[in-house]
DNA sequence: GTCTATATGCGGATAGAC
DNA sequence: GTCTATCCGCATATAGAC
């Protein structure tokens, strides 16, 4: 019952921080809740993070991390359009079974976040699985596009937007509207000649 | 001076809510906020509104009323791909412009939010606009994927997450796919013969 | 290294005087 | 109809004892 002097960790601090923002009170993860699922007091933890700030920067970085191991699973797929639609189960598949935790990383997005860590690694393999089925090397413009949508989903999703009659098939028509422009190439340049069906 | 007996009433409270949402700390309405900048102490508005949550939606509402206000101007444009674009251009000057007020609008979305009122209102004309491009009467899958990308994509923009490199092209590749999806009918059902140029 | 105690600030909501 | 006074709860963060 020695309990006094408990030896604390930012991983152990981190990892309880996730696990309430996932399981605790909806916004707005508080120290005193952390300390408490530690079975310590709140002032504790100031000893590894100067500030609630530093905390919830490492908080998101995890967050990412556990991303990042769901998406790695789609480079099973080697077919470019079957990794592509993987990797949107995948995405909307978090965000719906982990709300929170996916909401928490969009909340505390910085400019720097997909520059460096967890974050451009998940960014990246975004870029490459649309710039695969594209067929342009770094297709940014074709990543941007797909974030935004499955964020916009996920997030009206959630909210209950949609209402009880659902999305109504919304998902689909904007996911096939998506890969037919990508792999027909760009239509916004220059319409290329080949406009006919790409059907698989 | 006899500014003792000073009439409030609910219109005047929900105006001075919103601009305080708009104008204010970014995150949390307070009605002590709200209060001080009528001049009067919290509890009064106990009077006009039973609680918080009673007075945050009728400012949603009011909210709503405003980009509709912005949306209505879009039906000046005849053409439907025309009036698509232009949608698209209200939507997101709107949410640039007026941030505060466009995310407190989602993170006050009620499943019952766009069934009647204003944020049908906003709906209607959202899935109106996606059906005269596509032809197909009440078009809400277009109207779903829209909005998603919309919405996905302003929020995105907002945070930053673009990073200082900026979105790329996203959303116009984005929105010449839909476009482009919209116009050839529904792909995944049954392509149409007339899968001919629609330009304008 | 963790503790208690405390400073300071925010917020919603109610009772009862005027 | 608005007020004062107050209760209650939440939070971050610090000082100094142990």
């Amino acid at each position: 019952m020695m309990a006094y002097p408990k030896f604390l960790s930012p991983e152990e601090i981190v990892k309880t921080a996730v696990h309430l923002v996932e399981h605790g009170d909806v916004d707005g993860l508080s120290l005193r809740a952390v300390a408490a699922k530690l079975g310590v007091k709140a002032p504790s933890l100031y000893r590894y993070f100067s500030d609630k700030e530093v905390l919830e920067n490492a908080v998101a970085e995890a967050i990412l991390g556990l991303m990042l191991i769901e998406f790695r699973k789609i480079s099973a797929f080697k077919n470019p359009e079957t990794r592509f639609r993987k990797m949107v189960e995948v995405y909307l598949r978090f965000a719906r079974e982990r709300f929170p935790l996916y909401t928490f990383v969009v909340q505390h997005n910085h400019p720097e976040r997909y520059a460096s860590g967890m974050g451009k690694a998940v960014w990246d393999l975004i870029v490459g699985t649309a710039s695969a089925v594209s067929g342009r090397p770094d297709d940014t413009a074709a990543a941007v596009a797909t974030w935004a949508f499955l964020h916009g989903y996920a997030t009206l999703e959630h909210s209950g937007a949609f209402g009880p009659s659902g999305p109504k098939g919304g998902l689909e028509r904007g996911l096939e509207a998506f890969l037919s422009s990508f792999r027909s190439g760009v239509p916004s340049a220059r319409q290329r000649n080949a406009v006919s069906e790409h059907q698989e």
